[in-house]
DNA sequence: GTCTATAAATGGATAGAC
DNA sequence: GTCTATCCATTTATAGAC
């Protein structure tokens, strides 16, 4: 019973973000308000605040949402093969991830919102991603952190180049695989590229 | 008479920019009303409507005057010496000037206004900063479209990681001469870089 | 859990006197 | 050019009935 409960009061709660997520496509990330989402899901603005406490709790939830896709996003990519040619999966699913939507990736890449900063637990999803990142690296001698750095700049670059200059093009993304070839060649050395 | 009141007009309209900058830099690019300008430059909210005709047009007109400045600091780095050497004052000239103003750096570079487009005037400005970027990078052999693409996006990507994740530091900033020796050695073959 | 009603504030923008 | 007054829309959020 209550837990049937449970899962109803989840599942709305579900619905409410899918049509703020359909929102922020739409009209940007900041540009719905409360009233919106409740009349897309046909409620009053005032019943959502049985589900998210605040508007900046539906943006938190966004926020984690986003990186647990991304991470699902990390899961389906294989990992079995030639390393250079899993970082090479690993770039083209990332840049694919951040233009098929970039609402999504202004909310986890930027920060765009005033005011808000993700809630510890939804922060914590950021660094799961970023470990997921680290040990695909690795893999491939991008042991540095370094490379690290430069792979996330790198790649987020691209994607907000893209979807700033030329949203759905691919001027820019189309750009992964030679990236990540230059970036094996320079940081891979066992000193991690110091020596050029 | 004229000319002496159009000056005044002229200052007045930078006094109006000037307070706009100085909020938005307070508390982000979109988080102040026409109200709070209009009070920090000792006017009502109507008055402002002499000097720019929407909310829109105040951004517009930062928006120009912040590619405006870009030009400036281009213009202040030595185009001297060693081709790959500017580059690398280049480089570090444009993360500083990224670093400096986060709020000017998401409105020069990310599209972050929900339904703000700078005018034709104001976007050819953004053209003249490109095109004598494609400059510079001839000079030291970059001269395919996707290195500069790759210019644009990773140093901007350098800039969003820094501002984002470790405002006031440097530890994305501090990786630019190492990136662009990285982009010279991969992309200034003469089939500009196409080989590898 | 959902609603109506409304608070309480804030927003951009206009009219019209001075 | 600047003001007061005000429109009109909108916002997040709360109170309290059902």
């Amino acid at each position: 019973m209550t837990d049937r409960r449970a899962r109803r009061h989840e599942a709305t709660r579900q619905e409410i973000l899918d049509a703020a997520w359909a929102l922020a496509r739409e009209r940007g990330l900041t540009g719905w308000s409360l009233r919106e989402v409740a009349a897309a899901v046909d409620m009053r603005a005032p019943s959502l605040y049985v589900y998210f406490e605040r508007k900046d709790a539906i943006y938190d939830a966004m926020f984690a949402q986003g990186y647990r896709e991304l991470l699902a996003e990390f899961g389906a990519t294989s990992t079995d093969g030639e390393p250079v040619e899993v970082l090479r999966q690993v770039a083209r699913g990332f840049l694919g991830f951040c233009v098929a939507d970039p609402a999504r990736f202004q909310l986890l890449f930027l920060r765009v919102i005033p005011g808000f900063a993700p809630s510890e637990g939804s922060y914590a999803l950021a660094e799961d991603v970023l470990a997921r990142l680290r040990g695909v690296l690795e893999q491939a001698g991008l042991t540095s952190q370094r490379a690290v750095d430069l792979w996330t700049a790198t790649f987020t670059g691209l994607a907000a180049q893209q979807i700033s200059n030329e949203p759905g093009g691919d001027r820019w993304t189309r750009l992964a695989d030679e990236v990540v070839d230059m970036m094996v060649a320079a940081m891979s050395a066992p000193d991690g590229g110091r020596s050029r």
